[in-house]
DNA sequence: GCATTTTGTTAGTGATTGCTCACTTACTTA
DNA sequence: TAAGTAAGTGAGCAATCACTAACAAAATGC
Protein backbone atom coordinates (compact mmCIF):
# COMPACT_ATOMS: atom_id res chain seq x y z
CA UNK A 1 0.00 0.00 0.00
CA UNK A 2 1.63 3.37 -1.19
CA UNK A 3 1.54 6.12 1.33
CA UNK A 4 2.47 9.51 1.94
CA UNK A 5 6.43 10.38 2.18
CA UNK A 6 5.69 11.89 5.55
CA UNK A 7 3.38 9.43 6.56
CA UNK A 8 6.18 6.70 6.03
CA UNK A 9 8.70 8.40 7.15
CA UNK A 10 7.01 8.92 10.79
CA UNK A 11 5.81 5.03 10.26
CA UNK A 12 9.91 4.14 9.63
CA UNK A 13 11.08 6.39 12.86
CA UNK A 14 8.64 4.75 15.19
CA UNK A 15 9.13 1.11 13.87
CA UNK A 16 12.77 1.60 14.72
CA UNK A 17 12.18 2.71 18.53
CA UNK A 18 9.77 -0.68 18.75
CA UNK A 19 12.28 -2.75 17.50
CA UNK A 20 14.78 -1.01 19.09
CA UNK A 21 13.73 -2.36 22.25
CA UNK A 22 12.38 -5.98 21.41
CA UNK A 23 15.38 -7.04 19.48
CA UNK A 24 18.15 -4.15 20.81
CA UNK A 25 19.23 -1.04 19.06
CA UNK A 26 22.05 -2.85 17.48
CA UNK A 27 19.66 -5.78 15.50
CA UNK A 28 17.78 -2.82 13.90
CA UNK A 29 18.34 -3.38 10.74
CA UNK A 30 16.88 -2.27 7.39
CA UNK A 31 16.05 -5.46 6.49
CA UNK A 32 13.95 -6.08 10.11
CA UNK A 33 12.21 -2.95 9.77
CA UNK A 34 11.11 -2.53 6.24
CA UNK A 35 9.58 -6.32 6.77
CA UNK A 36 7.99 -4.54 10.08
CA UNK A 37 6.18 -2.55 7.73
CA UNK A 38 5.65 -4.92 4.96
CA UNK A 39 7.95 -2.53 2.41
CA UNK A 40 11.14 -3.57 0.71
CA UNK A 41 14.39 -2.94 2.19
CA UNK A 42 15.25 -0.96 -0.83
CA UNK A 43 12.49 1.24 -0.09
CA UNK A 44 13.56 2.91 3.17
CA UNK A 45 16.18 4.20 1.04
CA UNK A 46 13.73 6.80 -0.97
CA UNK A 47 12.96 8.31 2.63
CA UNK A 48 16.22 8.37 4.04
CA UNK A 49 19.84 9.06 2.41
CA UNK A 50 21.68 6.27 5.13
CA UNK A 51 20.33 4.39 8.00
CA UNK A 52 22.75 6.87 10.27
CA UNK A 53 20.54 9.50 8.92
CA UNK A 54 17.23 7.76 9.60
CA UNK A 55 18.47 7.14 13.55
CA UNK A 56 19.23 10.94 13.78
CA UNK A 57 15.19 11.44 12.60
CA UNK A 58 15.07 8.75 15.66
CA UNK A 59 17.07 10.91 17.74
CA UNK A 60 15.16 14.50 16.80
CA UNK A 61 11.87 13.35 17.44
CA UNK A 62 13.02 11.98 20.73
CA UNK A 63 14.97 15.27 21.71
CA UNK A 64 11.48 17.05 21.07
CA UNK A 65 9.35 15.14 22.50
CA UNK A 66 11.55 15.58 25.65
CA UNK A 67 11.74 19.16 25.62
CA UNK A 68 8.02 19.40 25.39
CA UNK A 69 7.66 17.07 28.22
CA UNK A 70 10.15 19.04 30.11
CA UNK A 71 8.64 22.07 29.86
CA UNK A 72 4.70 20.82 30.50
CA UNK A 73 6.37 19.41 33.64
CA UNK A 74 7.70 23.06 34.57
CA UNK A 75 4.32 24.88 34.26
CA UNK A 76 2.23 22.42 36.07
CA UNK A 77 4.04 22.58 39.20
CA UNK A 78 5.02 25.52 41.74
CA UNK A 79 7.94 25.26 43.85
CA UNK A 80 11.09 23.72 43.66
CA UNK A 81 10.24 20.10 45.09
CA UNK A 82 7.37 19.87 43.26
CA UNK A 83 9.34 20.40 39.93
CA UNK A 84 11.51 18.11 40.81
CA UNK A 85 8.84 15.34 40.98
CA UNK A 86 7.49 16.62 38.15
CA UNK A 87 10.40 16.64 35.98
CA UNK A 88 11.60 13.47 37.00
CA UNK A 89 8.44 11.66 36.61
CA UNK A 90 7.74 13.35 33.02
CA UNK A 91 11.25 11.53 32.34
CA UNK A 92 10.05 8.29 33.92
CA UNK A 93 7.14 8.16 31.71
CA UNK A 94 8.67 9.56 28.40
CA UNK A 95 10.87 6.08 29.51
CA UNK A 96 7.95 3.84 30.25
CA UNK A 97 6.63 5.10 26.67
CA UNK A 98 10.15 4.36 24.90
CA UNK A 99 11.75 1.75 26.26
CA UNK A 100 14.43 1.64 24.06
CA UNK A 101 15.98 4.70 25.32
CA UNK A 102 17.87 3.76 27.65
CA UNK A 103 19.43 1.05 25.67
CA UNK A 104 20.08 3.46 23.31
CA UNK A 105 22.42 5.15 25.72
CA UNK A 106 24.45 2.39 25.03
CA UNK A 107 24.09 1.27 21.70
CA UNK A 108 27.10 0.85 18.98
CA UNK A 109 25.02 2.77 17.11
CA UNK A 110 25.78 5.95 19.65
CA UNK A 111 28.45 5.04 20.85
CA UNK A 112 30.80 4.28 18.20
CA UNK A 113 28.93 4.39 14.64
CA UNK A 114 27.02 7.50 14.78
CA UNK A 115 28.72 10.78 16.32
CA UNK A 116 25.51 13.23 15.42
CA UNK A 117 23.32 10.85 17.08
CA UNK A 118 25.83 10.76 20.14
CA UNK A 119 25.55 14.71 20.08
CA UNK A 120 22.42 15.15 20.37
CA UNK A 121 21.68 12.66 23.46
CA UNK A 122 24.44 14.38 25.11
CA UNK A 123 22.90 17.65 24.94
CA UNK A 124 19.22 16.03 25.87
CA UNK A 125 20.63 14.47 29.08
CA UNK A 126 22.99 18.32 30.02
CA UNK A 127 19.78 19.99 29.43
CA UNK A 128 18.25 17.89 32.00
CA UNK A 129 21.11 17.90 34.29
CA UNK A 130 21.00 21.88 34.57
CA UNK A 131 17.20 22.15 34.48
CA UNK A 132 17.18 20.12 37.80
CA UNK A 133 20.18 22.07 39.08
CA UNK A 134 18.01 25.06 39.11
CA UNK A 135 15.54 23.69 41.13
CA UNK A 136 17.63 22.30 43.37
CA UNK A 137 19.45 24.91 44.14
CA UNK A 138 16.38 26.75 44.79
CA UNK A 139 15.62 24.63 47.68
CA UNK A 140 18.67 25.04 49.11
CA UNK A 141 18.08 28.70 49.30
CA UNK A 142 14.99 28.35 50.69
CA UNK A 143 16.34 25.75 53.30
CA UNK A 144 13.45 23.05 51.94
CA UNK A 145 16.84 21.19 51.24
CA UNK A 146 19.65 20.13 53.56
CA UNK A 147 22.49 22.67 53.03
CA UNK A 148 25.18 20.35 53.45
CA UNK A 149 25.02 18.38 50.46
CA UNK A 150 26.48 19.99 47.09
CA UNK A 151 23.64 20.82 44.40
CA UNK A 152 25.75 18.89 42.05
CA UNK A 153 26.03 15.89 43.48
CA UNK A 154 22.27 16.02 44.54
CA UNK A 155 21.09 16.05 41.28
CA UNK A 156 23.99 13.22 40.19
CA UNK A 157 21.69 11.60 43.11
CA UNK A 158 18.79 12.16 41.67
CA UNK A 159 19.25 11.69 38.15
CA UNK A 160 20.98 8.17 39.37
CA UNK A 161 17.79 7.37 40.74
CA UNK A 162 16.10 8.07 37.23
CA UNK A 163 18.47 5.66 35.77
CA UNK A 164 19.06 2.91 38.18
CA UNK A 165 14.87 2.30 38.30
CA UNK A 166 14.85 2.25 34.49
CA UNK A 167 17.58 0.09 34.23
CA UNK A 168 16.29 -2.17 36.75
CA UNK A 169 12.74 -2.06 34.80
CA UNK A 170 13.95 -2.13 31.13
CA UNK A 171 16.55 -5.01 31.73
CA UNK A 172 13.98 -6.74 34.10
CA UNK A 173 10.79 -8.33 33.44
CA UNK A 174 8.82 -4.55 33.78
CA UNK A 175 5.94 -6.55 35.69
CA UNK A 176 6.01 -3.22 38.35
CA UNK A 177 4.91 0.39 36.84
CA UNK A 178 8.06 2.48 35.98
CA UNK A 179 6.65 5.90 37.38
CA UNK A 180 5.10 4.50 40.41
CA UNK A 181 8.02 2.93 41.60
CA UNK A 182 10.36 5.93 40.42
CA UNK A 183 8.41 8.15 42.00
CA UNK A 184 8.13 6.31 45.14
CA UNK A 185 12.19 6.21 45.60
CA UNK A 186 11.93 9.54 44.73
CA UNK A 187 10.08 10.26 47.66
CA UNK A 188 11.89 8.51 49.84
CA UNK A 189 15.31 10.25 48.37
CA UNK A 190 13.14 13.70 48.48
CA UNK A 191 12.19 12.87 52.52
CA UNK A 192 16.16 12.07 53.17
CA UNK A 193 17.09 15.55 52.00
CA UNK A 194 14.39 17.43 53.40
CA UNK A 195 15.12 19.37 56.50
CA UNK A 196 11.80 18.67 57.55
CA UNK A 197 11.84 16.86 60.64
CA UNK A 198 11.48 13.14 60.30
CA UNK A 199 7.80 11.84 60.40
CA UNK B 1 54.87 -16.88 18.64
CA UNK B 2 53.35 -19.79 19.29
CA UNK B 3 52.08 -20.71 23.30
CA UNK B 4 50.55 -22.88 25.62
CA UNK B 5 46.84 -23.18 25.42
CA UNK B 6 46.00 -21.83 28.97
CA UNK B 7 47.86 -18.15 28.49
CA UNK B 8 46.94 -17.78 25.12
CA UNK B 9 43.19 -18.51 25.93
CA UNK B 10 43.71 -15.88 29.31
CA UNK B 11 45.37 -13.60 26.43
CA UNK B 12 42.08 -13.92 24.57
CA UNK B 13 39.78 -13.09 27.03
CA UNK B 14 41.33 -10.19 28.51
CA UNK B 15 42.23 -9.24 24.69
CA UNK B 16 37.75 -9.47 24.87
CA UNK B 17 37.95 -7.07 27.18
CA UNK B 18 39.68 -4.55 26.39
CA UNK B 19 38.23 -4.51 23.05
CA UNK B 20 34.90 -4.21 24.51
CA UNK B 21 35.70 -1.03 26.31
CA UNK B 22 37.48 0.57 23.42
CA UNK B 23 34.98 -0.51 20.77
CA UNK B 24 32.09 -1.65 22.41
CA UNK B 25 31.33 -5.37 23.30
CA UNK B 26 29.34 -5.96 20.10
CA UNK B 27 32.08 -4.53 17.48
CA UNK B 28 34.29 -7.67 19.31
CA UNK B 29 34.57 -9.77 16.00
CA UNK B 30 36.70 -12.71 16.15
CA UNK B 31 38.99 -10.92 13.98
CA UNK B 32 39.13 -7.84 15.62
CA UNK B 33 40.35 -10.16 18.47
CA UNK B 34 43.06 -12.11 16.61
CA UNK B 35 44.38 -9.32 15.49
CA UNK B 36 45.00 -7.52 18.92
CA UNK B 37 47.14 -10.90 19.18
CA UNK B 38 48.51 -11.28 16.07
CA UNK B 39 47.24 -14.45 15.62
CA UNK B 40 44.70 -15.79 12.82
CA UNK B 41 41.35 -15.35 13.23
CA UNK B 42 40.90 -19.50 12.57
CA UNK B 43 43.18 -20.01 15.76
CA UNK B 44 40.70 -18.69 17.89
CA UNK B 45 38.40 -21.48 17.42
CA UNK B 46 41.21 -24.04 18.41
CA UNK B 47 40.59 -22.62 22.03
CA UNK B 48 37.17 -21.86 22.15
CA UNK B 49 34.20 -23.95 19.90
CA UNK B 50 32.32 -21.00 19.58
CA UNK B 51 32.38 -17.04 19.97
CA UNK B 52 29.69 -17.65 22.35
CA UNK B 53 31.60 -20.02 24.37
CA UNK B 54 34.56 -17.26 24.20
CA UNK B 55 31.91 -14.73 25.97
CA UNK B 56 30.73 -16.93 28.37
CA UNK B 57 34.73 -17.35 30.00
CA UNK B 58 34.88 -14.03 29.59
CA UNK B 59 31.66 -13.92 31.93
CA UNK B 60 32.98 -16.90 34.21
CA UNK B 61 36.54 -14.48 34.91
CA UNK B 62 34.54 -11.64 35.53
CA UNK B 63 32.05 -13.46 38.43
CA UNK B 64 34.79 -14.68 39.95
CA UNK B 65 37.21 -11.69 40.22
CA UNK B 66 33.66 -10.03 41.55
CA UNK B 67 33.29 -12.70 44.10
CA UNK B 68 36.66 -12.71 45.38
CA UNK B 69 36.49 -8.70 45.75
CA UNK B 70 32.60 -8.98 47.56
CA UNK B 71 34.33 -11.81 50.18
CA UNK B 72 37.96 -9.34 50.65
CA UNK B 73 35.24 -6.28 51.22
CA UNK B 74 32.97 -7.81 53.89
CA UNK B 75 36.29 -9.22 55.76
CA UNK B 76 38.05 -6.23 56.12
CA UNK B 77 35.20 -4.28 57.35
CA UNK B 78 33.89 -3.97 61.07
CA UNK B 79 29.99 -2.47 61.37
CA UNK B 80 26.93 -2.44 58.67
CA UNK B 81 28.46 0.95 57.62
CA UNK B 82 31.97 0.07 56.59
CA UNK B 83 31.16 -3.05 55.22
CA UNK B 84 28.49 -1.21 53.00
CA UNK B 85 30.97 1.59 51.93
CA UNK B 86 33.99 -1.84 51.26
CA UNK B 87 31.49 -3.68 49.01
CA UNK B 88 30.50 -0.51 46.90
CA UNK B 89 34.31 0.55 47.01
CA UNK B 90 35.11 -2.87 45.75
CA UNK B 91 32.57 -2.31 42.65
CA UNK B 92 33.93 0.85 41.59
CA UNK B 93 37.06 -0.40 41.82
CA UNK B 94 35.93 -3.41 39.45
CA UNK B 95 34.08 -1.22 37.22
CA UNK B 96 37.01 1.37 37.22
CA UNK B 97 39.34 -1.41 36.22
CA UNK B 98 37.45 -3.45 33.81
CA UNK B 99 35.38 -0.11 31.89
CA UNK B 100 33.47 -2.52 29.94
CA UNK B 101 31.74 -3.82 32.40
CA UNK B 102 28.46 -1.63 32.49
CA UNK B 103 28.39 -1.43 28.35
CA UNK B 104 28.62 -5.05 28.56
CA UNK B 105 25.23 -5.27 30.73
CA UNK B 106 23.41 -2.98 27.71
CA UNK B 107 25.43 -5.24 24.97
CA UNK B 108 23.30 -6.71 22.18
CA UNK B 109 25.36 -9.74 23.00
CA UNK B 110 24.09 -10.08 26.20
CA UNK B 111 21.09 -9.36 25.99
CA UNK B 112 19.75 -11.11 22.97
CA UNK B 113 22.11 -13.65 21.63
CA UNK B 114 23.75 -15.06 24.74
CA UNK B 115 21.71 -16.60 27.20
CA UNK B 116 24.35 -18.12 29.41
CA UNK B 117 25.99 -14.90 29.11
CA UNK B 118 22.71 -13.02 30.44
CA UNK B 119 22.29 -15.84 33.60
CA UNK B 120 25.76 -15.40 34.70
CA UNK B 121 25.05 -11.56 34.88
CA UNK B 122 21.68 -11.69 36.57
CA UNK B 123 23.35 -14.00 39.27
CA UNK B 124 25.92 -11.84 39.88
CA UNK B 125 24.05 -8.46 40.45
CA UNK B 126 21.33 -10.61 42.21
CA UNK B 127 24.07 -11.65 44.63
CA UNK B 128 25.49 -8.15 45.24
CA UNK B 129 21.73 -7.02 45.85
CA UNK B 130 21.60 -9.43 48.50
CA UNK B 131 24.84 -8.56 50.33
CA UNK B 132 24.13 -4.91 50.51
CA UNK B 133 20.73 -5.89 51.93
CA UNK B 134 21.77 -7.72 54.27
CA UNK B 135 23.97 -4.65 55.56
CA UNK B 136 20.76 -2.66 55.46
CA UNK B 137 18.87 -4.92 57.36
CA UNK B 138 21.49 -4.94 60.20
CA UNK B 139 21.97 -1.26 59.81
CA UNK B 140 18.39 -0.41 60.64
CA UNK B 141 17.87 -2.85 63.53
CA UNK B 142 21.16 -1.31 65.15
CA UNK B 143 19.70 1.97 64.30
CA UNK B 144 22.07 3.41 62.71
CA UNK B 145 19.92 4.31 59.73
CA UNK B 146 16.81 5.73 59.32
CA UNK B 147 14.05 3.27 59.87
CA UNK B 148 11.06 5.39 57.62
CA UNK B 149 12.33 3.94 54.68
CA UNK B 150 11.98 0.27 53.41
CA UNK B 151 15.38 -1.47 53.42
CA UNK B 152 14.99 -2.84 49.98
CA UNK B 153 14.10 0.87 48.58
CA UNK B 154 17.63 1.63 50.24
CA UNK B 155 19.98 -1.08 48.50
CA UNK B 156 18.30 0.16 45.00
CA UNK B 157 19.26 3.49 45.92
CA UNK B 158 22.86 2.64 46.69
CA UNK B 159 22.97 0.03 43.52
CA UNK B 160 21.55 3.06 41.70
CA UNK B 161 24.22 5.28 43.20
CA UNK B 162 26.98 3.29 41.88
CA UNK B 163 25.22 3.02 38.35
CA UNK B 164 24.76 6.31 37.80
CA UNK B 165 28.42 7.36 38.77
CA UNK B 166 29.37 4.86 36.60
CA UNK B 167 27.68 5.58 33.91
CA UNK B 168 28.32 9.34 33.74
CA UNK B 169 32.45 8.01 33.98
CA UNK B 170 31.70 5.24 31.41
CA UNK B 171 30.29 7.58 28.58
CA UNK B 172 32.07 10.41 29.83
CA UNK B 173 35.40 11.36 29.94
CA UNK B 174 37.08 9.37 32.23
CA UNK B 175 38.66 12.51 33.89
CA UNK B 176 37.63 11.63 36.99
CA UNK B 177 37.91 9.18 39.79
CA UNK B 178 34.94 6.74 39.47
CA UNK B 179 36.57 5.24 42.66
CA UNK B 180 36.96 9.17 44.58
CA UNK B 181 33.48 10.48 43.26
CA UNK B 182 31.76 7.54 43.85
CA UNK B 183 32.71 7.32 47.48
CA UNK B 184 32.23 10.83 47.81
CA UNK B 185 28.55 10.64 46.78
CA UNK B 186 28.11 7.20 48.86
CA UNK B 187 29.20 9.28 51.94
CA UNK B 188 27.00 12.00 50.91
CA UNK B 189 23.94 9.36 50.87
CA UNK B 190 24.93 7.73 53.62
CA UNK B 191 24.58 11.11 55.54
CA UNK B 192 21.44 11.11 54.80
CA UNK B 193 20.59 8.04 55.56
CA UNK B 194 22.11 8.59 59.01
CA UNK B 195 20.07 9.01 62.31
CA UNK B 196 22.55 10.60 63.44
CA UNK B 197 21.77 14.44 63.89
CA UNK B 198 22.95 16.64 61.08
CA UNK B 199 26.36 18.23 61.29
C1' DG C 1 -7.05 12.30 -20.16
C1' DC C 2 -2.40 12.67 -20.51
C1' DA C 3 2.35 13.82 -18.67
C1' DT C 4 5.07 14.26 -14.57
C1' DT C 5 6.48 13.39 -10.15
C1' DT C 6 6.44 10.33 -6.16
C1' DT C 7 6.64 6.01 -4.06
C1' DG C 8 7.62 1.65 -4.67
C1' DT C 9 9.91 -3.11 -6.47
C1' DT C 10 13.41 -6.36 -8.36
C1' DA C 11 17.73 -7.61 -8.50
C1' DG C 12 21.81 -6.79 -7.74
C1' DT C 13 26.71 -4.85 -5.34
C1' DG C 14 30.97 -5.31 -2.18
C1' DA C 15 32.09 -5.79 2.60
C1' DT C 16 31.96 -8.32 6.82
C1' DT C 17 30.26 -11.76 9.98
C1' DG C 18 31.18 -16.47 12.54
C1' DC C 19 32.88 -20.65 11.37
C1' DT C 20 35.10 -24.95 8.84
C1' DC C 21 38.50 -27.39 6.40
C1' DA C 22 42.88 -29.44 4.98
C1' DC C 23 47.30 -28.75 5.98
C1' DT C 24 51.79 -27.27 8.44
C1' DT C 25 54.91 -26.33 12.19
C1' DA C 26 56.42 -26.47 17.08
C1' DC C 27 56.84 -29.07 21.09
C1' DT C 28 56.79 -33.44 24.08
C1' DT C 29 57.62 -37.93 25.14
C1' DA C 30 58.52 -42.86 24.48
C1' DT D 1 65.47 -40.01 17.17
C1' DA D 2 60.84 -41.25 15.83
C1' DA D 3 56.03 -40.74 16.75
C1' DG D 4 52.20 -38.29 18.54
C1' DT D 5 49.99 -34.16 19.98
C1' DA D 6 49.17 -29.17 20.48
C1' DA D 7 48.91 -24.79 18.25
C1' DG D 8 48.54 -22.05 14.20
C1' DT D 9 47.81 -21.04 9.01
C1' DG D 10 45.40 -19.76 4.69
C1' DA D 11 41.68 -20.25 1.91
C1' DG D 12 36.97 -20.22 1.58
C1' DC D 13 32.05 -21.15 3.19
C1' DA D 14 27.00 -19.32 3.59
C1' DA D 15 24.61 -15.63 5.68
C1' DT D 16 23.89 -10.97 6.51
C1' DC D 17 24.92 -6.09 6.31
C1' DA D 18 24.00 -1.18 4.19
C1' DC D 19 23.34 0.49 -0.09
C1' DT D 20 22.45 1.22 -5.47
C1' DA D 21 20.59 1.06 -10.18
C1' DA D 22 17.03 0.14 -13.47
C1' DC D 23 12.46 -0.19 -13.95
C1' DA D 24 7.06 -0.05 -12.69
C1' DA D 25 2.92 1.75 -10.92
C1' DA D 26 0.27 4.93 -8.29
C1' DA D 27 -0.89 9.61 -7.26
C1' DT D 28 -1.02 14.38 -8.76
C1' DG D 29 -1.21 18.59 -11.81
C1' DC D 30 -2.76 20.61 -15.85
Amino acid sequence: MRKRAELRKAEIVQTVLDLADQIGPDRVTTNAVAGEIDVTQAALFRHFPSKAALWQSVAEQLAETMATAWEAALQGADGPEARILALIGAQLSQIEATPALPMLLFSRELNVENDALRGVFRTQLARFHALLLAEVDQAQKQALFRPDIPADDVVVLLTSLVQGVAIRWVLGKRDFSLLDTGLRLLNAQLRLLSTDERT
